[in-house]
DNA sequence: GTATTGCCGAATGGAAAAGT
DNA sequence: ACTTTTCCATTCGGCAATAC
């Protein structure tokens, strides 16, 4: 029986991809022709430009053409604990890249995944389907990814304290920032290194309003650190530093974001948590996430460049009554799975 | 023995689709 | 219109392998 007779019979059917087939239904395409209907009818199709949830929705359109089915008016989120598309229980996932991410979901062992790699110009190169069973194999660690994310909105200040004062706990730090000349910002804090939170404030004012050139929009990283940049300067630091580690400015003990868009992620620490910060110099427990400065500035990218238009200053503990946390899964967590290089099958051509 | 590059695991982040 | 989830590229730190 070839492949293109399950695609008539599903045709036929009339059935959409959210039909849950009966087991043993002779419309239940199985893995290895799955593969192969898909491989041939997507190769060579073009994803070129397009934004990726776009090229996402475009490309599994395109995937219910070829097997028949009619392109749903949506492709339903949130349904598990079904597959993506549940009657043929596979998800697609539309790769440029060898980084195969699945958020807040386990590996199903029955369920087939849909790999599609696209090359340089935006063709689809190749699909592979394999079962969850045998991706499961290449998750070496199992190690889930998490973060945090919230609403961003900018207010009607241009310069907002929502901290008067800062936490209780911080104030044996406190003090006049004497030895800021002489340290890293990436440095631990020491006592009476930490400005108060009005004085981080009144420095930082003056960074809104200013602007610099946009690195381009897959370059986001490269804005931050150019905020970032900006805030040790607007701090009197003597350098520039970032490990990449929290809080970004770790000798005042103050995380700093760019928005450009309504989206807040705080990866891993959640802010109002009383976690510990993990600093070497002083006991644990003297200074907890909660405690710590978030310093938000809002943004608008045009004419190649990025204008800080907002600031808004918020202890962690308090960052929630200005900045409302995503309440749907809270944490969202995700496993991270690198497809072993010639995957796909490109190196032996 | 030291410096550089490569690799891997994991984290970060923007923004569009889907849901309400 | 507004909220939340989804999507996946990119980047980083740490370590191993290789070059100097």
């Amino acid at each position: 029986m070839s492949a293109v007779h399950y695609v008539e019979a599903i045709c036929a059917s009339g059935l959409s991809i959210f039909d849950l087939l009966p087991k043993e239904s002779p419309l239940y395409i199985p893995t290895k022709e799955l593969e192969n209907l898909l491989d041939e009818g997507l190769r060579g199709f073009s994803t070129a430009g397009m934004p990726l949830r776009t090229r996402s929705k475009v490309v599994k359109s395109e995937v219910c053409r070829v097997l028949g089915y009619a392109v749903p008016k949506s492709f339903r989120k949130c349904n598990k604990p079904h597959a993506r598309f549940p009657g043929q229980n596979f998800d697609t996932y539309v790769q440029a890249s060898d980084n195969l991410q699945i958020w807040n979901e386990e590996l199903k062992p029955r369920r087939r995944y849909v790999l599609i790699s696209v090359g340089e110009a935006g063709l689809v190169d190749k699909v592979k389907v394999v079962t969850g069973a045998m991706l499961a194999k290449l998750d070496t660690t199992g190690a889930l990814t998490q973060k945090y994310q919230a609403r961003f909105n900018a207010g009607t200040e241009a310069l907002e304290l929502v901290s008067g004062n800062d936490t209780s706990q911080l104030q044996p730090l406190i003090g006049s920032g004497a030895s800021i000349s002489s340290s890293q910002p990436t440095d631990d804090p020491e006592k009476g290194s930490v400005l108060p939170i009005r004085t981080v404030f009144e420095k930082l004012s003056s960074v809104v309003g200013t602007s610099f050139a946009n690195a381009g929009s897959d370059q986001e990283r490269n804005r931050g650190a150019e905020l970032h940049r900006l805030v040790c300067k607007a701090l009197a630091y003597q350098s520039y530093a970032d490990d990449g580690q929290f809080p970004d400015v770790r000798h005042q003990l103050l995380e700093v974001k760019l928005q450009t868009s309504p989206t807040i992620d705080l990866g891993l620490v959640e802010p109002s948590s009383t976690e510990p910060l993990d600093l070497n110099e002083l006991p644990e427990g003297t200074v907890r996430h909660c405690d710590v400065r978030y310093a938000i500035f809002g943004a608008a990218a045009n004419d190649g460049q990025v204008m800080l238009t907002s600031l808004v200053l918020t202890s962690g503990e308090d960052f929630f009554s200005r900045f409302p946390r995503f309440e749907g899964k809270v944490l969202n967590k995700k496993i991270q799975i690198p497809l072993p290089r010639g995957f796909f099958g490109k190196a032996k051509g």
